[in-house]
DNA sequence: CTGAAAGCGCTAACAA
DNA sequence: TTGTTAGCGCTTTCAG
């Protein structure tokens, strides 16, 4: 077989274009190409082409120190709001050169490994995901100075960047639309009270509900954001004897899960009861009964968090904001005025 | 504010452990370990521990050529038959320390584009799920002697290794389903057939009609895999004035296009007309009617495909196969017999 | 078992 | 405008 050529470098653009390796390495660099006559930089590219050059970032990065890589930090990419997030932030970075880099910490790694190999390989900054509101992952990546914005997550002190959808107006929009269907009995299911989603959520509800002069008629903590948990969690509501007209979930997923356990149970949605979620997943139009719920900007939350993460990096002042993006209601089939 | 301490290197972790930073450097390898005292092993884990030590895999990257990491091509993150696979493929490569790069090259990016800048960073290998049938990109990465697997895709010559869900077979489970069911007018909506998955499950559907002695009720070739396509394609179906009482779509989005597009005519389904979807994508089970459909793999399908590029990687031999994954049949609504 | 030397490919600093 | 020099941090010889 025949053998592989090893890539080209600079130096053997060099000798083609009969000029210096750093004369190349200038002619290549659009930002440093200005330096160069012409002529010249005419010469080097013809021999980058023909001699199928591309630099060697590894090298590049071990020089400059920087990588031109981001890494995210995510919990389970196949939980539908993370794809959009990942679009918008892998668009936003690609349109400045940077890669992503993607870890996938739900079961075999933990989040703190993978921020640890990904120092460790240069990344030049994180975007996470993965954070609860008190995450010593968190504290461990401020006191190593690295660059770190958080999406859809924030931490408890606001010692970082973040971008996050209003959970507290999302829970009113929702809360207020069903009072004023003539709702008075809604009860709450929560995602984890460990994540500052679920915690400001279930904030939200009760302030909008006390805002009305109401109380929660039930609340139950679903343990992750999955379909599961959500039947689980109304399952739990409803053997404790909660009596009620509506539920607001904290996640579509758990939305659904609970309509499965109040139709298992011979509840209709939306006549016995209604159901609101909160995300507005792909798909929430074509379910049954499809959901009403609240919608978040996934996409444009990946991409502002990514060009928090730039600005950042480009050393621009005062990103140690946070970014709080404007949801809002999308009334569809499963929520309905009280028998 | 406290000047950023530049990040320890071996040669700091010698300083501190009294040894030559080779040896440091050994004792840190867990494959050369052995070659050094359990003593001195011992003094240098403490001084990197000591330092916050993380090795510059950019800098072992430069030395060694291996970056640890893999780039993946993915058409569209946010069509739901990619996370899972991207899932499976992180997790392969996780498991052995890789890192994924992942591109998404639906709009700004091209494919080409993409790929050349993640062999400009030194990627191991390219996963792709990309390409289309002949596609000049797959023929580039051939010659660039790119280490390559397809996935959820194979090219025309069958040059690249790939992994694939047996697409034949899939249509011939669609068929055989409905026309047990007494169905004789089957049309098919088909995906773009510039790729492989639109071409084959396209001559699948039509080997399967075949071997009932029937031929298609009619065809539409759909311009991507999305609702809306799906939607415009059952459209132009009817138009035509096909007669069928059965349809079967090369994709999930593709079946639920067509089902908005068959109700807004007044067709029920699956009274009036009977859908078989492909691919069994998440929630599929939740639509209405819920979707019978053909179920991929697409998590093990990414797993097998990252396993696939490790292997090729490491030089095991006859890693130019093939895998082709078997689908299964999932009844679910929106298939019944005729009226 | 440990050390010395060299060099991967690039770009920043300085010199001409 | 171009060239020279040096060195980023690591690992692979090769030598002790």
């Amino acid at each position: 077989m025949p053998k592989r050529s090893p890539a080209a470098t600079l130096d053997d653009i060099a000798l083609h274009a009969q000029v210096h390796k750093t004369t190349a390495s200038r002619a290549l660099d659009p930002a440093r190409r200005h330096m160069i006559s012409p002529e010249v930089v005419r010469r080097v590219e013809a021999a980058a082409r023909a001699l199928n050059y591309r630099v060697n970032r590894a090298a590049s990065a071990l020089r400059t120190g920087r990588s031109g890589t981001v890494g995210v930090l995510l919990p389970d990419i196949t939980n539908p709001v993370f794809p959009p997030i990942l679009r918008g932030i892998e668009q936003a970075l690609a349109a400045e050169g940077f890669f992503v880099m993607v870890a996938d910490t739900g079961h075999e790694q933990s989040p703190d490994e993978a921020a640890d190999r990904m120092l460790a390989q240069r990344v030049e900054g994180l975007i996470v995901a993965t954070s609860s509101l008190r995450d010593p992952l968190v504290r461990r990546l401020s006191q190593d100075q690295a660059k770190v914005v958080l999406v859809n997550r924030r931490d408890e002190d606001g010692l970082l960047p973040s971008v996050v959808s209003d959970d507290i107006l999302g829970m009113k929009l929702a809360v207020d639309h069903l009072v004023a269907q003539g709702h008075r009995r809604i009860a709450h299911l929560s995602g984890p009270l460990g994540l500052s989603t679920g915690a400001l959520r279930k904030a939200g509800f009760e302030q909008a509900l006390a805002a009305h002069g109401l109380q929660a008629a039930g609340h139950a903590e679903c343990t992750a954001y999955s379909f599961e948990a959500g039947e689980d969690g109304a399952r739990r509501l409803l053997d404790a004897g909660a009596s009620f007209s509506a539920v607001v979930a904290a996640n579509d997923l758990l939305a659904l899960g609970a309509i499965q356990a109040l139709q298992a149970q011979g509840r209709c949605v939306p006549d016995d009861v209604s159901v609101v979620g909160h995300n507005d997943m792909p798909l929430m139009d074509r379910v049954f009964p499809a959901l009403t719920t609240v919608r978040i900007l996934h996409y444009e939350m990946g991409y502002r968090a990514a060009r928090l993460l730039l600005d950042s990096l480009r050393g621009v002042p005062g990103t140690t904001s946070t970014v709080v993006l404007r949801p809002e209601l999308v009334v569809r089939g499963s929520s309905a005025p009280p028998a």
